[in-house]
RNA sequence: CGGGGCGUAGCACAGCCCGGUAGUGCGCUUGCUUUGGGAGCAAGAAGUCGUAGGUUCGAAUCCUAUCGCCCCGACCA
């Protein structure tokens, strides 16, 4: 590509709304431009590089046996209807009617085109089992979309999904995606781990996130340096320590005026925090669904959590545990409204579902609030003065914990998901009736794995990783162009006759060349200009290279510049990305499956 | 959805408090001179000051409403 010709303009000064670096890097570059909040377009250098990570993918989905399809955007609402989603999601699915009236949906995943199809395709165990794939566009109506690509309304997401026959079935898939996803991510460059996370409105059993580690990242990681133990904080879990082992003593009435928060109730009786419960309440919603209308009704719930006074209570374990859609912070009327006294909770006396962490279940004698203003309960021992409905780990990591593998301390990281799996199980086929035969005759659910890389955010993590104070510094896999090169002097005919026929040359050695070939830039904008849009490899041609019949070479990602003679710069360029792209592949290895 | 900030030329910003000719730098066009790390000189083009309404002789500036964008949080395969 002539640099002259191509479309798109480099700035000087990153627009003032872009705050990350691959964000501002990306958009002086002319590599995207944005349209709307989380709406962006892609120009020529970004599409190539876009559509080379699209390839990788493709490479390594059908390395594990993926046939690739293609499914559409707009689905018909009551695809997602079936499955409940259409319900259960809020607003972040955009919704319309068409022309006849019909409600439709812009599709965020594709579960449900696929419960569909394999619903019509399925019959046979023998038909099993399948592993297919598509490349397609998602909108997400999100509140909040940031960082440039990080986190767009609507992106491109390869999604594959797996039907089995059995869960040893499903394993397998799982596992293989679990590698393939490595493999991608390595042939990129980006270093990235897998975390077990919570399996949010996808349902299904397990989950894996691959986060690329950044400050920029928006979800909290729980790790562990010394085991490798690695988890989504929400849901992250830890050793927690030891009950105490005590007599059970009588319960006591206290008065304890003026303590409303935890520091307050362990200062005032001086004791440790860790002695106390804490009474978080939330409002929980519930979906029950009717089978033979096929209506469902929402309702909510108040929901009581008790942690340890020195613990916080996590949200999505929670949610989990008490198997809700949706829950936020109860406001106070809604606490009041229970018959509970803010401040002062306890578990009994109160309309609401109790949900009590096992430690807390455990613990002897603790300090509880007695449902009454100004007033606590001390030495008060579960099943004697007070049950749950639902005993479970409800505790948050916060990173210094100790380690559930290895009891050395966990430690707080920001990340980014560039990648999910999912095992899915059987959510999806049971609500299209997508069973099929097995040997016996019986008739069986397919069971289903989902799992998923965007390609835009993918790329914005690369440029976040692979970038200087200059510009960017694309790894060869994916940088839209493998050579930049540079010409100087132009209007020297020896100069701008070597030039063209490198520029020939190099083609026609296999090589991708983004040739600038202005003649109205100065040498400082041409050297700017290349670090910035950030190749693999610079070319320069100019009077001064060409005094010792040279060409200078200088990789991006170096600071030393060699000259090579004329002569041997093709094939020299042609080895120098050769190496580059082995350099990566030798990144590409097997990885132990954590589970 | 809660909190905060910002909308003035393609980009970065000043002007607004205190109403009175719409500005600076970069970029863009033309010409000449330059050519190894964002050149120099000269001459140009380009903005309904986000939008709508109000106050006023007069509004980028004051008031009201509204739309958009960004950041923090909530939410989020």
């Amino acid at each position: 590509m002539r640099q002259s010709q191509s479309f798109g303009q480099t700035l000087r000064e990153a627009p003032g709304d872009a705050e990350v670096a691959s964000h501002q890097l990306l958009l002086r570059a002319a590599y995207i431009r944005q349209i709307g909040s989380g709406l962006f377009s892609f120009l020529p250098l970004a599409y190539r590089s876009i559509k080379k990570i699209e390839n990788i993918l493709r490479e390594e989905i059908d390395a594990i046996g993926g046939q690739e399809i293609l499914m559409p955007v707009v689905h018909p609402a009551d695809l997602w209807k079936e499955t409940g989603r259409w319900f259960e999601i809020g607003k972040e699915l955009a919704r319309f009617q068409d022309m006849g009236g019909r409600d439709m949906v812009l599709a965020m995943t594709h579960e449900e085109t696929i419960g569909d199809l394999t619903h019509k395709e399925i019959r046979s165990y023998r038909q099993l089992p399948q592993l297919i794939y598509h490349i397609q566009t998602k909108f997400r109506d999100e509140a909040r979309p940031r960082a440039g690509l990080i986190r767009t309304r609507e992106f491109t997401m390869k999604d594959s999904y797996s039907l089995d026959a059995d869960y040893e079935g499903l394993d397998r898939q799982y596992r293989n995606h679990y590698q393939a996803y490595f493999n991608i991510f390595n042939r990129v460059g980006l270093p990235v781990i897998a975390v077990k996370s919570d399996v949010g409105m996808m349902g299904g059993s397990l989950a894996h996130e691959y986060m690329y580690l950044t400050p920029i990242g928006e979800d909290t990681l729980i790790v562990c340096d010394s085991c490798g133990y690695s988890s989504n904080r929400q849901v992250a879990v830890f050793r927690k320590p030891e009950a105490p082992v005590e007599e059970a003593l009588p319960a006591e009435k206290v008065a304890t005026p003026g303590t409303k928060t935890i520091e307050a109730l362990a200062q005032f009786l001086g004791i440790p925090s860790s002695r106390t419960g804490k009474a978080v309440f939330f409002t929980a919603t519930f979906v029950n669904k009717d089978e033979s209308s096929g209506t469902e009704t929402r309702y909510d719930r108040l929901v009581l959590a008790i942690v340890r006074g020195d613990m916080e209570a996590n949200e999505t374990k929670i949610s989990n545990a008490v198997k809700a859609v949706e829950l936020r912070p109860a406001q106070t009327e809604e606490i009041r409204a229970a018959g509970a006294v803010p401040g002062y909770a306890s578990a009994t006396g109160i309309n609401a579902l109790v949900l009590v962490d096992d430690l807390v279940s455990r613990t002897p004698n603790l300090v509880v609030g007695a449902n009454e203003e100004g007033f606590h309960l001390k030495n008060v021992n579960y099943g004697r003065d007070y049950t749950a409905d639902i005993v479970a780990d409800i505790a948050a990591a916060n990173g210094g914990e100790p380690c559930v593998n290895c009891g050395e301390p966990l430690r707080a990281s920001r990340g980014v998901e560039v990648g999910n799996i999912f095992k899915l199980g059987t959510k999806y086929s049971e609500a299209f009736g997508a069973n099929f035969l097995d040997k016996d005759g019986q008739s069986k659910p397919v069971i289903m794995g989902s799992y998923g890389i965007g390609s835009g955010r993918l790329l914005a993590c690369v440029a976040e990783e692979f970038r200087d104070k200059d510009g960017l510094m694309w790894p060869v896999s994916i940088a839209p162009y493998h050579v930049h090169l540079v010409m100087l002097n132009s209007n020297n005919p020896v100069v701008s006759e070597t030039a063209e026929r490198l520029y020939r040359e190099l083609r026609k050695a296999g090589l991708e060349v983004l040739f600038d070939d202005r003649s109205e830039a100065t040498p400082g904008v041409k050297f700017a200009d290349s670090d910035l849009l950030g190749m693999p490899l610079r070319l320069v041609v100019s009077d001064r290279s060409l005094k010792t019949n040279s060409i200078e070479f200088k990789q991006r990602s170096q600071s030393e510049r060699q000259s090579v003679p004329v002569e041997e710069s093709v094939s020299k360029a042609r080895s120098v990305i050769d190496m580059l792209f082995a350099e990566l592949q030798a990144q590409v290895v097997p990885v132990p499956y954590k589970d």
